[in-house]
Parts: C-alpha cells; structure tokens; sequence
DNA sequence: GTCTATAAATGGATAGAC
DNA sequence: GTCTATCCATTTATAGAC
C-alpha cells in the first residue's frame, strides 16, 4: 500500500534494510545459544558470539544493547522455540496421551539444551531478569501446557503447581545428575503421570 | 601422647596453631555463605570474602588455594550442614510421619537458603566440580534420606530418583517463582508425599 | 555497519617485604 | 600470617575513523 513494488527508486530501502538487521539479530542469537550449548550460559564473552558471526564485539552493540539484552532475546527466543514445539507436536484425542505426550516433549526439550533450560525456568543466572514483554513470553507459553491439563480434569492451582514442580524437577535432575544422553530420570515421566494423575481421579487438593 | 600438656615449653605449640587455622577457615566459609546470600553464588570476589573477615584477599591463600578450594569447601560444608539438620530432626516412630517430617525439612532447608541449593543439588555454577571427597559426603548425606524411604517400603531405584526429583522440583519452583517468604510451593509437600506414596502401595516402577 | 583503539573496571593469583 | 604491590588476563562498553 505504501511503498508498491517499482515505486519511486530514490525511496530508501528501508524495509530491506530492517529486514536484514532482524536476520542478523537472530543469527546473532542461534550464535549466542551455540556457544551457550557448548560452555553453559555464562560460559561465553561478546568477543565469542562477534567471532562466531564473523564480527568483532563492538559490533554487537549495533544489534543489541549490551550483554543484558542479548540474553533477555536468547531468552524471548527460547519461549517461541518452546512454543513451537509444542504446537508442532501431534495431539492424540485422548486427553491423557495427549498429557503423556506433551509431558515427554517438554522434559526432552529441556534436557536436549540444558543452557536453555537453565535461562528460562532455573533462574540461576547471576544478575539476569527477563524483560516484562519477554517475562509476558514465558507465561504465555506455559498456558498452553495448563490447556493441556485442563482437558485432564485438572484444573486446581495447587495441582498446576505441583505438576511444574515435578517436571522440572524430573528435567533438572537429569541434566545435573545423570550421564549425558542417559534416560535414568527422563524415563520415568510415565511413572510421575501415573502417580500424580491416577486414572480415577476425583480430587481437590485440599487446604 | 606426643605433646602432653604442661610439656617442653620451648615445643611449638602446633596443636594450637593448627586449631587456630581450621577456626579461620571455618570463618571464611561462613562469610563466603553470608555473601552468597546476600549477593548469589558467584556475586563475590575474594576481596569481598577477605574484607568480611578483616583481611586482604591475597590472605586467604593461606587458607584456601584459590576460589575453587574454597567452593569446595563451602560445598562439603553444606553437606555437613544438611546432615546436622536431618539428624538433629525428630524421627517419629510412624515411618510414614518421620518421611514427611523429613521431606518438608529437606524442603525447607533448600528454600532457606537459594545459594546453597544451588551449589549442592542444582550444579549450575560455571565451571565448578566437586572434589572426590565432597563429592562422598554428599553422597552419604543422601543416603541419610534414602534410609527413612526404606523404612516406608521404597526401595526401589527408580521411586528413589522420582521422589529426588520431585523434592527439588518443588524447591526450585519455590526459589525461583514464588514471592520471598511464601509457601505456593514448599507447601506442597504432603500432597506430593500423598500422591508418591499412596497410603495403600503395592506397585513396582515397571520396565 | 564494521572496524581499531582504548577506556575503565574487575578479579584471580603470585612475589616478596615485614 | 598478613600485608603491599603487581601481574596478567578478561570483559563490557565507548569513541571515532573508515
């Protein structure tokens, strides 16, 4: 409408332009999670990601404004990959394989890339806090998996949490405890279902 | 036997200089714990720790051969810590109340302090391993626990790790997500004993 | 947009006087 | 055992040329 392909040729390419910047803004970033996958999230310097963009580190600070922010997109970036994955995920009719299956997608998802895990529900980062707009991210994200809980008949706040609890907690111990690549607590998401959502159910959590 | 007191006083009173030493070790590791409160597990420099105990960082190499030497010792500390608390904890005879009784202090001593959490369960400090030593004494502190799951007819390996999981899943949750000073999740843990354990159990963990 | 150069601060660690 | 002084490396961030 406003800029119609052939247009006046003096116009600026602006959109060209914001388009490439935004595409090396998320090489930037993919950059950024390589190496965190590689030497844990703090395990890094701008100097590292500029030298694996082909930059040098002041080049950054035309994308980002310092390491703060790059960290807050690594961190907007990791709840759309989440979010992708599990839209991207088929969803069996029954409502407990679909929680099966959900549950399974979500512990593998954080053991596959336990930097990413570890910036977006471990919090251990040193002096990092999300931005409001990322923080909105994150719990947009998680309410897709409380859908998926709701079609369960669980809908108990207390249940939720206790159910975050044990997921992460399965995740956690997995990453810090097991050999890589070894199943000993990602294998008993099955296990952790079956006891926290016996197949009768007819709960309330209590007081 | 060697230096009976009352003896040579020419001797050097080694004794006492060496229980001097350890006594300043101890209050390093104290401060370093302090400022990991206050400011995160890796929010300090030796400076920091030196001036909370009146001396200069280049000191404390006299007690600890670098800042790793000292993690580690913070670690085996709060192994012992951990361990102090667990014994120090009544142990009802009804063995379903000592394992509740001993889940919400093992909970509760997470939450207590993020730092140490972190250190000893969470293993998210950059480049940090434990000695063999701690290491050890970490393990024994776990068995600790796992002796009281005996007594309640858990023995087998998979609902140990399910219920490791699940008490630092809720501690985690807790650290990281709730308001300073709540409860959404460490008051959890009834129910989590409640659905892990179910009054009436006879299952195995399966395949 | 990318670079060189550099600021400015930090932090771990060592040497050697006292 | 403690200090001062220093080394050496690192890292974030800025200024300004190209």
């Amino acid at each position: 409408m406003t800029t119609s392909p052939g247009a006046t040729p003096s116009s600026p390419p602006t959109n060209r332009r914001a388009a490439r910047h935004e595409a090396t803004k998320r090489e930037i970033v993919t950059a950024a999670w390589q190496l965190s996958l590689e030497h844990g999230l703090a395990g890094w310097a701008l100097k590292d990601v500029g030298a694996a963009v082909g930059m040098r580190a002041p080049s950054l600070y035309v994308y980002f404004d310092g390491k703060n922010e790059l960290y807050d997109a690594m961190f907007a970036d990791g709840c759309l990959a989440f979010s992708a994955v599990i839209r991207s995920t088929a969803r069996p009719a029954d409502p407990r394989a679909a929680l099966l299956l959900a549950n399974q997608v979500f512990v593998d998802f954080c053991v596959a890339h336990p930097a990413r895990f570890q910036l977006l529900f471990l919090g251990t980062l040193p002096g990092f806090r999300p931005s409001a707009e990322s923080y909105q991210l994150a719990i947009a994200v998680l309410d897709e998996l409380v859908t998926i809980l709701r079609d369960n008949g669980v809908t108990d706040q207390r249940d939720i949490d206790l159910w975050t609890a044990v997921m992460t907690g399965i995740a956690s111990q997995q990453v810090s405890n097991d050999d890589p690549g070894g199943s000993r607590w990602s294998g008993l998401v099955p296990t952790a279902l079956d006891r926290l959502l016996p197949p009768a159910h007819t709960r309330s959590a209590g007081p």
